[in-house]
DNA sequence: ATCATGTCTGACCAGGCGGTCAACAAATCA
DNA sequence: TGATTTGTTGACCGCCTGGTCAGACATGAT
């Protein structure tokens, strides 16, 4: 049937332009981000988020009928970009010094370019999770699995230590997340009011070197 | 003049007994560790403390006056602990080995013990440490910096590799607060209700292991 | 008894909260 | 064009929030 050319995928109702919706969601979405992070689920009222968003507040009810669902509309958004630094860096083709290395990094990165993102993230698991819950028993624990067996991989071929996978995934997550979540700890104990690159540079090479050498990782050989 | 004997220290008003003050005191200060915990600040509510407490609503307001007060005095009693497990491992006489092993046991045990706690301390800081601010830039600071000269001595005697002092403190507190702050997320990844003391040993020598490897500290020296 | 002091609490309040809705503007369809 | 759907918004609502307060109650000194 006739529905116009533009409508190729995700526009379930409404011939023609969605692109009005997609362009009003993604604008409240990213101050709620901001907003969240800030304040937090309960600390954020629907006129801080609109004000932010510069909108009237019924125009976000609008498009999310309520606060609740505009929280989770903003958590999955984070957890999309959550999964993808893992499956390029924990792989069994990788030698553990250039896989851990680089997921660490990447993890470091995360928390430099988007700690709104895991400060949302984080405040959702301090509550106990109820919104992602099901996410982490299925998504993440499956990914967790699939890293672990990476990691436990590389420890009997003898790239490094037998190091508990999972535990090691818990301790480079808190390491690298706490530079995104408690800032305000660490800009406080560091006497700054806003960590430089140095100083981040500082970090993420501190805690690279406490995971290779925590996990015994040996020198990768040079490919011939 | 004739102050009754029982006021020794602290009562500054009231001939008589301020036990029932402390009494009823120390009932709020539990269960809003509890419900602030769970909740956060923003989360929680008067009527809900109160019913935790098992007191009328009126009658924190007796004693704290505002919400703010309770949840700061609830913060100083958390401070108040958080401080101790440094001096007693983190100190010159001993071995990096038998002082980071210590250190980082104790805060496992702290998470593992008083859960809550860490979480309140947990969202203070994700909201940006608005009420413990002057704490962090004060207190903490200065026994940061006391510990990051113990653990460069060690560097420089040789007992350990130059590893970044406080950086390594941000690594050592994340590492061992993220099983208490996400206990939401461990469980789950690790599909159990609730986390057993061998799991949690487990966790612990991880990362006691992961901090001393990565640390390159040395096997300590037997003492005559 | 009387009084002073501290403790306790039900009833109440103003304000802000999330959410609704009718009416209106704009865009798209026929 | 008119018809129909989608987007926009100020005004409004009921509820629950943190906080107040007058007065009942307990306790011990005089």
């Amino acid at each position: 049937m006739g529905k116009t050319a533009e409508s190729a995928a995700g526009a379930p109702r409404g011939p023609a332009t969605a692109s009005i919706r997609r362009t009003s969601e993604a604008q409240i979405l990213a101050a709620a981000e901001t907003v969240f992070a800030q304040s937090g689920f309960d600390g954020a009222t629907m006129t801080q988020l609109a004000a932010t968003a510069g909108l009237p507040k019924a125009n976000l009810h609008y498009y999310f009928g309520t606060k609740e669902r505009l929280y989770c509309a903003v958590l999955e958004r984070i957890l999309a970009l959550w999964l993808d630094d893992a499956v390029e860096w924990i792989v069994p083709d990788r030698h553990p010094a250039e896989g851990l290395a680089g997921y660490v990094r990447a993890k470091m990165a995360h928390s430099r370019r988007r700690p709104e993102a895991s400060r949302i993230f984080a405040g959702e698991l301090l509550r106990g999770a109820p919104h992602i819950m099901s996410y982490l028993r299925t998504d993440l624990r499956q990914r967790v699995t699939a890293m672990a067996g990476v990691i436990a991989g590389w420890s009997k071929a003898g790239l490094m230590d037998p190091v508990h996978p999972v535990h090691l995934l818990f301790a480079i997550w808190a390491m690298t997340q706490t530079y995104a979540d408690f800032d305000a700890q660490i800009r406080a104990v560091l006497d700054k009011t806003k960590i430089g690159d140095a100083e981040f540079a500082t970090a993420t090479e501190t805690v690279v070197a406490l995971v290779l050498k925590g996990c015994g990782v040996r020198a990768p050989a040079m490919e011939p």
